[in-house]
DNA sequence: AATCGCTATGATGACGTCATCAATTGCAAA
DNA sequence: TTTGCAATTGATGACGTCATCATAGCGATT
């Protein structure tokens, strides 16, 4: 910048003024001013300007693992396609749900000086501790672990919902649910109920409404994707043991789009057509269109979420005192190829 | 620091000695500032330190599109977890082959400083330039567009080699290639052969040397995935063009996992079998176990390259007369279940 | 005892930016 | 002419860190 003021023949300040108040500077110099930008190519100094205004332009994400389910490698590439045309920088960490990898994530983002923080997924609420010591805001997404923040979250009922009611339009009365164990995610809940619990909750009362037949067997918990290098193989699991009961459903809702490409290897792998045989929907709206057959799924609105989060992100940037506000969206069925009419 | 330095009765001097030469003090005083540090919770500013070292400790990368091949998404998982072990913070930035995406991200590099930038698919040469004009060392991954930088290649004769004997042992003679059109990427190439190029020549050369038939009719050329909502449409495309075709072959290598996910979809619509009927591998090994069957697929040493990429990037920044290095990866058949004997 | 050399520590300033305050100018009102 | 006020510009310092130089202290050497 000193540069720039030299070459322009005026004092720095000068020169600041012309970037942030441009109507405080006199036309003559404003016009010189911005030619000497050009000409020397000035790129303002984030480290220094963060430096000088408490304020780093950059937000901190912190995600479980894409590849515990794509949708989370999505929903950050929306968040920092927005951030980007909003002139911010975000600072992607992953944990793949390990405290310490969580901790020093969090210790990254303080000396960074993100000016807030994003959690897709926390792995504890006490993680978030010394964000919450230092003043920087966070918004907790798909997730209210930890209360007095803001948060994005998601109502996986209405989407379930439509799932079930699809099957029961298709004739389906035996309908079998792949989840997420609660028991094994999220342990140190704080607020209300997990995600794990809302969707079998809501698969439970969808099954009630529309098929009148609840069937405990036809539930089978466990992990969204293994942990090893083959994530579908909890889906098999599952799958398989479904098909393993005296009377297998005729339709499978499963939590997640991994789960449900395990089940699809089950099911060809046993000879069963989809959706000949049985129908199969997923959660995510993930890979739903690179299996097949294409899978109806249940979508959670990626674009929309990744705005709000950035939204409230930099609203609580901006505004120190506003109160927090949580948003809760939607979840809605895309219908595909997996689902037909009941064989029986 | 200034905290620091008063609680412990020292100068914040002694404070930074401290963290960064310990042994050039007294122990007494090194105790008595380590419980400092502790005692007031101190953190590194970074800005501040980045501002006064003209280092940033954080590193940019630039990737086309998780979207475009989770091998990108993946890719990025393990560069930032690998830069976090070594307290370096990623400026992840996606471009989707835009030209302009790409220079605001590049803008942004500059503006935060980043020591360094790797580039996991540069969209044009030109693009780097205002990197190369600053000093900024970059690294390029897969490709090898502007000379003068350090580079991770991979070689994808190895495996394509290995693919297609693979297939010859099992009996088959007529193989078909799903691959990219090297003229609707990378046209801006500079140096050597693009990717696409090498795949297709590694194929051909492979093919002549193990079932001796090579036929033009049975390669055919797309892109990597679709540009909208539906990825495998291409796959789906190439594939129904090669079951068109009088005599459809009775393998298909197809240049990435996406494509071989439509080319699945294709084959479970016409009612053929994979094994059985008809042989199916892919490339990159990346959701190649989440399709059903799980499929067999060429895989790039991910992790191995992401650490050579940083690794370079890091030596970069350290030494700045450094010559440039480029190393070569070599990518291996994966074996899974979608390939078998030849039926005919 | 005077000198040297070493170690331990402190004082200072600069990195690039921007907020604040001070100074200058011009012009209108008194 | 004097006074007052607004518009414009410049000078200064501080953000937090760390590199550099200066200083003090102390034992060893001559």
């Amino acid at each position: 910048m000193g540069d720039v003021a030299r070459y322009a023949g005026v004092s720095p300040a000068t020169v600041a003024r012309v970037l942030y108040e441009p109507e405080k500077v006199s036309e003559e110099k404003r016009l010189r001013i911005r030619e000497a930008l050009k000409a020397t190519g000035y790129r303002p100094n984030a480290a220094a300007r963060g430096l000088r205004t408490q304020k780093s332009h950059s937000i901190g994400l912190l995600m479980v693992d894409g590849s515990l389910n794509p949708f989370f490698s999505q929903l950050s590439q929306v968040i920092r396609s927005e951030a980007m045309k909003r002139g911010y920088t975000v600072l992607t960490y992953q944990h793949g749900m390990n405290a310490q990898r969580e901790a020093d994530a969090v210790t990254q983002c303080l000396q960074q000086q993100a000016d807030a923080v994003i959690f897709a997924y926390a792995v504890t609420a006490e993680g978030m501790q010394p964000l919450v010591d230092a003043g920087v805001p966070i918004v907790q997404v798909e997730q209210a672990r930890r209360p007095g923040t803001d948060m994005v979250l998601v109502d996986p009922a209405t989407g379930i919902d439509g799932a079930v009611r699809h099957l029961a339009d298709l004739g389906h009365r035996r309908i079998g649910f792949l989840g997420a164990d609660p028991d094994r995610y999220a342990r140190a809940r704080h607020h209300g109920r997990t995600q794990e619990e809302d969707r079998i909750l809501a698969f439970q009362g969808a099954v009630l409404r529309h098929c009148a037949s609840p069937d405990p067997d036809l539930i089978r918990l466990g992990l969204y994707s293994a942990p090893d290098d083959d994530p579908a193989r909890e889906g098999r699991r599952m799958m398989q043991e479904l098909l393993d009961l005296p009377q297998h459903p005729t339709a499978v809702i499963s939590s997640g789009d991994i789960l449900a490409a395990g089940a699809l290897q089950t099911l060809h792998a046993a000879g069963l057509d989809v959706p000949g045989d049985i129908s199969l929907i997923g959660f995510d709206n993930s890979i739903s269109n690179l299996l097949s057959p294409p899978l109806t799924s249940i979508g959670r609105p990626l674009e929309e979420m990744a705005r709000a989060a950035l939204d409230m992100a930099l609203a609580a940037t901006a505004d120190e005192s506003r109160e927090h506000r949580c948003e809760t969206f939607s979840t809605s069925l895309v219908l595909r190829a997996s689902t037909g009419r009941c064989a029986e």
